[in-house]
DNA sequence: GACCAGGGTAACT
DNA sequence: AGTTACCATGGT
């Protein structure tokens, strides 16, 4: 029987920040202290009290919290020992991690990640959302549950596989359509097995996903660190890019295997979440300045 | 209407 | 090996 579960006494938990840091697509904020997740092919209502900080989990019970959402959530990654070894790097380091203290990187799925983060390239977040919001509408399974109607689950490589060209660019993916194609042949037909890639060395697993079309290293970067818990690797979008050249190379414009290379040798393991903290940072404060020079136009 | 978004491919030097 | 045009779509 499904019911609410709390989770009190957690530090290094954040909702929102753990949400809206780049690294999920399927939630819906429902106001500004509780948000809606679909995963796991079940939906839950997560809902942060604003001084207290405890999480209430509508819609599970225990047992669920202990097989599912507890691992799905990172909740036994020690984050006081991450970030004071992060903040101890330097001075911004430690400022985005003092932004970004709730921030945990989640576990998702391979295949749902995969396509999630074919379909992201070059896209913004909203509407990266937008398209996986139709294809699981289109192709996925009603998820049945008396409290909550309308969610559909992500759609297996097998439901997918009948989609047409047509019918996925209809979802708003463009030219990205063949490009999830190609991944559900390369799933279907073996040629990649996706639980297979926990077991690889990082570059060995990259080389794999990257023989997808549409998958390049920024994406198969994503994909293992969100799906595979990759620490060590540094997914580099316009963003960080951005960031990283502004901190550690006096502005300058550097390309792309500089920047993993300084990553991998400066933050180690940690790269990964060295990586969300920058980016949740320098994004929401981007966002934020461009919101009152906005203000200040009008 | 140009420019940008959690980039990558293919066709060029 | 290193550049560059182009790729859909929506927002500013």
């Amino acid at each position: 029987m499904k019911n609410v579960v709390m989770l009190g006494h957690l530090d290094h938990f954040d909702v929102r920040q753990i949400l809206e840091s780049g690294q999920v697509f399927r939630f819906e904020k429902i106001t500004e202290q509780s948000y809606m997740l679909v995963a796991k092919q079940k939906v839950i209502k997560l809902a942060q009290h604003e001084e207290s900080s405890s999480v209430m989990i509508y819609n599970t019970n225990i047992s669920e919290l202990d097989e599912v959402w507890s691992h799905y959530l990172d909740i036994d990654t020690n984050y006081a020992e991450i970030t004071s070894t992060l903040s101890a790097k330097d001075e911004y380091m430690a400022k985005a991690v003092t932004f970004g203290r709730g921030i945990r990187i989640l576990k998702q799925d391979p295949w749902e990640m995969l396509i999630s983060f074919i379909i992201s390239q070059n896209k913004a977040i909203s509407h990266i959302k937008e398209c996986i919001k139709n294809i699981s509408m289109q192709f996925g399974t009603p998820i049945e549950d008396e409290e909550c109607k309308g969610y559909y689950t992500f759609p297996t490589p097998e439901q997918l596989k009948d989609a047409t060209e047509e019918d996925l660019r209809a979802c708003k993916v463009g030219f990205r359509a063949p490009y999830i194609l190609d991944a559900c042949h390369k799933i279907l037909n073996e040629e990649i097995v996706l639980n297979e890639l926990y077991l690889l060395p990082a570059e060995e697993a990259k080389e794999k996903l990257m023989s997808i079309k549409g998958v390049g290293p920024k994406i198969a970067d994503c994909i293992l660190l969100f799906a595979y818990s990759k620490m060590e690797l540094f997914p580099t979008d316009v963003w960080i890019k951005r960031v990283m050249e502004g901190l550690y190379f006096e502005g300058r414009e550097v390309k792309l295997a500089e920047i993993q290379k300084f990553a991998k040798s400066y933050f180690g393991d940690l790269a990964g979440y060295a990586q969300q903290y920058l980016f949740f940072y320098g994004r929401e404060n981007a966002l934020f300045t461009e919101k009152i020079k906005t203000k200040e136009k009008a």
